[in-house]
DNA sequence: AAGGTTCTTGACGCACTCTTGACGCGGACC
DNA sequence: GGTCCGCGTCAAGAGTGCGTCAAGAACCTT
């Protein structure tokens, strides 16, 4: 299901977007300034925001860029303000669209599905398989002789996370922002745990690794053999 | 250089758009009707298209299919009309964006940045080859010989530095600000011993470098003789 | 409210990397 | 021709990072 963060400080247009969206089929998060909408950014990982720019608290803007900052997530702004320059902070801070307030629910829908069809570029999400197990990233799925493996959120994360950059070195960093978010880039115990017990889920010996790689001081890698 | 190409009716936005977007470096197109356009963008493959939606002949919403059946270029779509529902039919045929006539021009200069940044997503790192060994600066790994060569952390950063600044010399100061930071900036005891282990994991002769050169009393300079 | 997962956090041992000092060599300068 | 400085080499000790295990906390489901 299609993930929506919408960002709003008037109570009634949340809860607007909320019922509207939701009836459409999306999951929806609600947040009423950036503190609440940073947070459950890195928590929820939406697929895409909608962002009011007048917020209480942290301004729009700094949120588009705490967003950039970690994410590629595309960022639909909302706003009263029809300022040619504020369009432009907006859209130059990373915002992906702008629609000024007030706004037709078929026009930010439609936005939405642009923004949305954007970030998803048509491609089919690929099978990777090895010699010991296969990873299905569209079905979120792992097999491994026959039988599904089960891997917990953040394993899967993980997992993901490096198979996407598959053959590339992935640093501790970009590792920990990527699956618990910005606030958590020194927290290399997390990995060290969690990559241990994936490999315990996939590795045909997890104290001798085939395909998880350790870069000591630097990342992890997955690499297949093939 | 960028190519965007501009589809518009009106001879004047079209000639204003022209001369704005030459004065910002771009290699601009510049099509009266739908047919033009779609020619144009045949033959000249743009970086991102702007698109007037009342057109004579072919409508702009066909030309937004046209392209879209073959090409994924961002579009920007202009249009007098602020009716919701040509918004929702031209974004959901593939239109990238919807601006309302009249516009600021920094408003649209904005929103074709929005447009290209996100169409241009990860420019690759390079891969440097030399006769005896490969560096791949994305996937942070070096090859020599078939097999791969475990760098330190260390090492492969003072490697990485070296080689982005191909042929350049690199002076002892920055190297150790980079790699070890500021307050190091004369530890150059850390340069010799590291160059050497590079040299001794990199160079065939290690005490007579092809590659990592240095340049006594004042940095190293990574060179290959292709 | 209870049960089961999952995540977080701390402790420990091992391996490896970095740092540091000693030494030799060669060129520059006096 | 001698001295000095910068660089390369080597080796040893200190320090750090990693994997592992286990226990408690937090979370979700029923």
């Amino acid at each position: 299901m299609t993930r929506v963060l919408v960002v709003d400080d008037e109570p009634q247009i949340l809860r607007a977007l909320g019922i509207n969206l939701r009836a459409r089929g999306y999951d929806v998060d609600l947040a009423p300034d950036g503190e609440h909408a940073l947070t459950l950014a890195a928590g929820h990982h939406p697929d895409v925001v909608v962002l009011d720019l007048g917020l209480p608290g942290i301004d729009g803007v700094e949120v588009i860029r705490g967003l950039r900052g970690w994410s590629t997530v595309p960022i639909v702004v909302l706003s009263v303000r029809d300022g040619e320059r504020d369009k432009v902070l907006a859209l130059d801070a990373g915002a992906d669209d702008y629609v000024t307030k007030p706004f037709g629910m078929d026009e930010l829908l439609a936005r939405l599905r642009a923004a949305l069809r954007r970030a998803t570029p048509a491609e089919e999400e690929p099978v990777v398989e090895t010699a010991d197990f296969t990873i299905d990233l569209g079905a979120k799925r792992v097999h491994r002789g026959g039988t599904e493996v089960r891997l917990t959120p953040t394993e899967w994360h993980l997992v993901e996370v490096l198979v996407r950059h598959q053959g590339k070195l992935v640093s501790q960093r970009q590792l920990l922002q990527e699956v618990w978010g910005p606030e958590y880039h020194d927290e290399t115990a997390y990995l060290r745990v969690h990559m241990a017990n994936v490999r315990r889920k996939l590795e045909p010996e997890p104290s001798r690794p085939r395909y998880f790689f350790t870069e000591p001081g630097m990342g992890y890698r997955f690499e297949t053999s093939s």
